[in-house]
DNA sequence: GACAGGTCGTTAGCCATGCTAACGAAATGG
DNA sequence: CCATTTCGTTAGCATGGCTAACGACCTGTC
């Protein structure tokens, strides 16, 4: 369920490998969990990124262009998982900051390709330390195997979504 | 980094148990990825919420008095970690929406004391399951294992935020 | 070649949610 | 009593979601 963080600490009890009812209600519950964190990472996440002036859906966009490659506004407002209409206007506010390129298709005179800056590419790698220092501090009072679990925990939910076709 | 899902595949190395560099690194790169995660989390989010007809932070506020019990504007608003003209919006429409009720405080009479009504504690529950069905299928699909990393993971979120005062 | 249907991106409008600034009411402390 | 602090509200702005509508372009059929 949504809620505060520190709520969310009673353990499910473990149930057995088959999807039965209680392993419905586990998974529920870890669903449950992570939308709650979820949003008050992001509301962490938006504050730390106004040091770089630039906002979380923006830098996320980015990302995509400067690790992905470039791609059509509708791939891009695809894989963020948006409509058009509201890529249409991130991408605008990205390429008035210079940080994304904009260019017609040869083969299709409908489509609009976007490719990230140079600067745009700059500001990945020199924002990335200062987008997610805080939690990175915090992050770092842990134990190594409490990280993996992070990072075990990051690969699973990243291989969920990336069922998504990239496009 | 903050990029579309499966681009994080990349593992970090793993550093010795103290705060050297490449241990920084590391913490950053859990940061980065869940940051990422986040953001596709709280957007798969909304579009799962819209059949309740209620949006994710006004859920998130009223889970905080089902479950945490009543509290004043400004303790909900810290809670939340968002600012009080805020939460006085969320809370009006959830007021409207006759989820949530709202007092005056007898020792002082400038706060405003808010307690869910049962309407809203229903709506809790019975929400619970369709809030985040999409998810919980997907996590339907993981083994016990993966399941036990996630809720490892979701109380490590959950004891870092916890951190703060619920006042 | 003509045309209907589909695709792409944009514009407009609406709503929700963040923030800051400003304000009035109430409480606190000297 | 008065200056300062606290609390919640209002107003304004920016951002990011959506849907509806539209024009330009592409595709497939006749």
């Amino acid at each position: 369920m949504l809620t505060k963080w520190g709520r969310m600490s009673t353990p499910a009890p473990r149930p057995p490998r088959s999807g039965t009812p209680a392993n419905d209600a586990r998974t529920e519950a870890v669903a449950n969990r992570f939308n709650s964190i979820a949003i008050h990472l992001v509301r962490r996440l938006r504050r730390a990124d106004e040091a770089l002036g630039v906002t979380p859906s923006r830098l996320s966009a980015l990302s995509v262009l400067v690790f992905g490659g470039p791609r059509t506004l509708g791939e891009l407002a695809s894989a963020e998982a948006v409509t058009p209409p509201t890529m249409t206007r991130i991408v605008a506010a990205l390429e008035a900051a210079g940080l994304v390129s904009r260019a017609g298709d040869a083969s299709d005179r409908r489509l609009v390709r976007l490719e990230a800056t140079p600067e745009g590419r700059r500001l990945m790698q020199r924002g990335r330390a200062q987008r997610v220092e805080r939690l990175a501090r915090e992050l770092r009072a842990l134990s190594a195997d409490e990280l993996e679990t992070l990072e075990h925990a990051a690969s699973i939910f990243e291989r969920i979504e990336g069922d998504r076709p990239i496009g």
